[in-house]
RNA sequence: GCGGACGUGGCUCAGUUGGUAGAGCACCACCUUGCCAAGGUGGGGGUCGCGGGUUCGAAUCCCGUCGUCCGCUCCA
């Protein structure tokens, strides 16, 4: 039943051209999607919906870009290299693994079978930065968007003169080479985080934790998320990352089970006290009123925008029953997907393809198109693409007849009421506008 | 990485004991219709994941490889 659901959402995120297998005509490659036409406008609402809560709607918060690639030394640093790097073996046997500094002899711990030689494993991508290909010259993809963010930290607060507490937002692609990938989108070695980290005064960090927590799943639910499907569950202390204290995460249920789409990190000054002792660079805060220096304390919230896209699609998807032109009910598939996130908020759809509406149709569509991503189709019954719009979860469609000539209106029609108001086309921006 | 299953037009699938591929839906054009997946006619599209082998002949058998799913394992 579950696998079903993702088959089918997989199928239709296909056929639609919104997610498909990366270099396909290869074969494809494991873990890696391609966002199609309409993929890549609900990927990038749902990273604008991110960030006009994380940024342009807070005055304590500014946003960044930093490099992919950064100085290895960062990710000596931040515990990454050492931590990346566990010797494994295999037992031939049973084929479980286990660390080899944890194991002593040749004989697996659980059955005694032969144990294979020992072999690093390495979460971090790597590649060689100008024409030498060895080690002096190795770098690596991050794994990580924050670092990029605590190595920029004392450069961002002089030039953007913020007081802590304030945070840096950052959305960009992250790469770790995951023993594991699947779900579809879900866990891919190639994706796209959407964090911001707080800097706070220490001693404040777990006020700001709950508060963030809080926050964030919120914003998944005015996105529309069902509340049902969604829960914020604690990490237990022998889970936690080797740079968080406390750690929660806001998790939804996918077709898969509960899987997290965003964590809440109190990441201490762990990594700004990392980056300070070994850049040898004063990354403390100078708190004027109290005439007082701090390595502040960091809040974190990194989510997914791969693993959110994947919940609003997954969450969306309903098939509901519609009476058709005979009164007959009929499935109705529909994207039941937020305004804000819907790939194409308006469809224009001329009843008839005879080109006395063309004309006419197209001035709507012109209209309309300045203000929001719209699409235009004529193909096939005035029902049949009723549907495809609803397939696509586009909220209003338009439609312009033969008395639009004469009284200058068109008919809305709205994706979730399927109600429909006759609108002056002069007045269907402002109609839209409410709407939208 | 291990074990199992699978891979045929955009999607979902059928292809009998090997004889060089079909359906439904979708898509395109025209006619008809004109407000919720209507009908008619016509049309485009597949070297059957990829590579090799066996055979007179392979989508069907064998090997390898890539990919997907499920279960382990991992998940700093």
């Amino acid at each position: 039943m579950a696998t079903d659901l993702m088959e089918t959402i997989t199928s239709l995120a296909k056929r639609r051209g919104i997610v498909f297998p990366s270099s396909e005509i290869y074969g494809g490659l494991r873990s890696c999607w391609d966002y199609g036409p309409l993929g890549v406008e609900l990927k990038r609402n749902v990273k604008d919906a991110w960030w006009r809560s994380m940024v342009q709607e807070r005055a304590d918060i500014v946003g960044l870009d930093s490099s992919i690639l950064m100085s290895p030394k960062v990710w000596e640093t931040s515990g990454h290299v050492q931590g990346f790097t566990d010797p494994l073996v295999e037992c031939k046997e049973c084929r479980r693994r286990f660390r080899a500094d944890h194991t002593k002899g040749t004989e697996c711990p659980e059955c005694g079978g032969e144990l294979s030689e020992p072999r690093r494993f390495n979460l971090m991508f790597k590649t060689h930065m100008g024409p030498v290909e060895d080690d002096a010259h190795q770098v690596y993809l991050r794994p990580e968007t924050a670092q990029g963010i605590y190595v920029d930290f004392a450069t961002v607060q002089a030039s953007s003169r913020k007081k802590v507490p304030f945070g840096i937002a950052q959305i960009g692609k992250s790469f770790r080479n995951e023993i594991t990938p699947g779900n579809f989108t879900f866990r891919t070695r190639e994706f796209e985080q959407m964090e911001m980290q707080f800097f706070v005064e220490p001693g404040t960090e777990d006020e700001h934790l709950r508060h963030w927590l809080e926050l964030r799943h919120q914003w998944c639910l005015d996105l529309g998320l069902r509340p049902e499907k969604v829960r914020i569950r604690e990490h237990e202390p022998d889970e936690l990352a080797h740079y968080a204290k406390e750690a929660h995460d806001i998790e939804y249920e996918f077709p898969f089970g509960w899987s997290e789409l965003e964590g809440i990190h109190n990441r201490t000054d762990f990594d700004l006290r990392a980056h300070m002792e070994a850049s040898g660079e004063d990354l403390r805060y100078f708190d004027q009123e109290n005439d007082n220096h701090f390595v502040p304390f960091v809040v974190e919230t990194a989510a997914g925008a791969d693993r959110a896209m994947l919940a609003f699609l997954v969450d969306a998807y309903r098939v509901e029953e519609a009476p058709n032109a005979k009164g007959e009910l009929e499935k109705r598939t529909v994207l039941r997907l937020h305004k804000d996130l819907a790939p194409i908020k308006v469809a224009v759809l001329p009843l008839s393809r005879k080109e006395t509406l063309t004309p006419e149709a197209r001035r709507v569509f012109d209209l309309l198109k300045t203000r929001w991503m719209c699409d235009y189709d004529d193909a096939g019954s005035i029902g049949r693409r009723y549907r495809r719009q609803d397939e696509v979860g586009t909220p209003y469609c338009v439609t312009v007849d033969f008395d639009s000539l004469d009284d200058h209106a068109v008919t809305v029609r709205d994706r979730d009421s399927m109600a429909q108001d006759r609108i002056p086309i002069d007045d269907a921006v402002a109609y839209l506008e409410e709407r939208l």
